[in-house]
DNA sequence: CAAGTGTGTGAGTGCACACTTACAAACAAG
DNA sequence: CTTGTTTGTAAGTGTGCACTCACACACTTG
């Protein structure tokens, strides 16, 4: 018995939200999260019921990190203010999403909301961490849709590469955003 | 002789369009291309390039609708003030995309920027959309920022059907934006 | 009407991939 | 040491799909 099952769930979950990011659901052979996972096909199927299954429990592993990453950047704010905290949040979410994985998963899961499985796990993640910086940051509801328009942007802005567009549109849609 | 290639070339782009957008690139065969133009799946491979090229060229066929819209809805502008011409398009856009497939082919398209000839091509749709709003309207670099994060944002609402959800944290999101 | 050109298809071919099954090794308990 | 349980895999199986090719029909031109 090399690992317990329970662990290597967790491993497998973390590797496949890596995987699933850069080509998504349907372009993503089960085999390539196994190889990067270390373990073989067959197993995959033992620890998850199916492909789908293992998706969208990566897409909530997914959606916990950036809460979590966002419940711990609210506690760095420097002030109380809905302004002060937003900004923390998302400057922690812009930190999280450095390396972007979690970003292009996000992407991909909603690039699949027509299988109605994913389409829930998707709403549940919006509705975790939204309620949490509308209740936490106690800002208006105008300031949350704000806020998450603004990280919906980060996601153009990503998977379109503007970062390396040099034209002023360009410069325009990245302005100001924070690293990526 | 029933119809000439370039015409057939039209509807099977329109339709590509249409079929592509509910379930993506890699989960669409091109026979249910072919079956919605109503052609045989042989003739979609003589009139395009392979899979990827009848894709691409969808892709130009769906951000030239976009920029159309937009460009006649500027057209309808109440005054010529930036706000009021950003409004204007604004509403041209959420009429445009009250059947969701344009919509949801640009989501399509994102999700699919590992391939370099997609990335290009929604790079150039949004080089095409941006430059225009931003000439047209003589909106600042803000102004066009905001316009294309709630653009981007609608994306969201419609993936994950925010429309449908009665709670205050899908409330806060879909407030006050045009009718999807 | 013969030859050429453009439009259109039916019937394959080969491969990638989701999922299964039969089997093996590590460990635990009596 | 035996029996049982959990972790793990190698080797299939069947199917769906991208792409091809040989062929047929429509229409034009000389």
């Amino acid at each position: 018995m090399r690992s317990t099952a329970e662990a290597r769930r967790v491993t497998v979950l973390n590797t496949a939200v890596s995987v699933f990011a850069r080509a998504g659901f349907h372009a993503t052979p089960v085999t390539a999260v196994a190889a990067a996972a270390g373990i073989s096909e067959a197993y995959v199927f033992r620890l998850f019921s199916g492909k789908l299954g293992l998706f969208v429990a990566a897409a909530g592993a997914c959606f916990d990190r950036i809460a979590d990453a966002i419940e711990a950047g609210a506690e760095r704010a420097g002030g109380d203010s809905p302004e002060e905290i937003l900004d923390a949040m998302g400057g922690a979410y812009a930190e999280l999403i450095a390396d972007r994985d979690l970003l292009l998963f996000q992407v991909q899961a909603q690039a699949v909301t027509d299988i109605p499985e994913v389409a829930e796990a998707v709403r549940a993640g919006y509705r975790r961490v939204a309620t949490f910086v509308q209740s936490r940051a106690r800002a208006s509801d105008a300031q949350v849709q704000q806020f998450f328009a603004y990280g919906q942007l980060c996601h153009l802005i990503v998977t379109a590469g503007l970062e390396q567009v040099a034209e002023p549109w360009a410069r325009a849609l990245t302005a100001g955003i924070r690293h990526p």
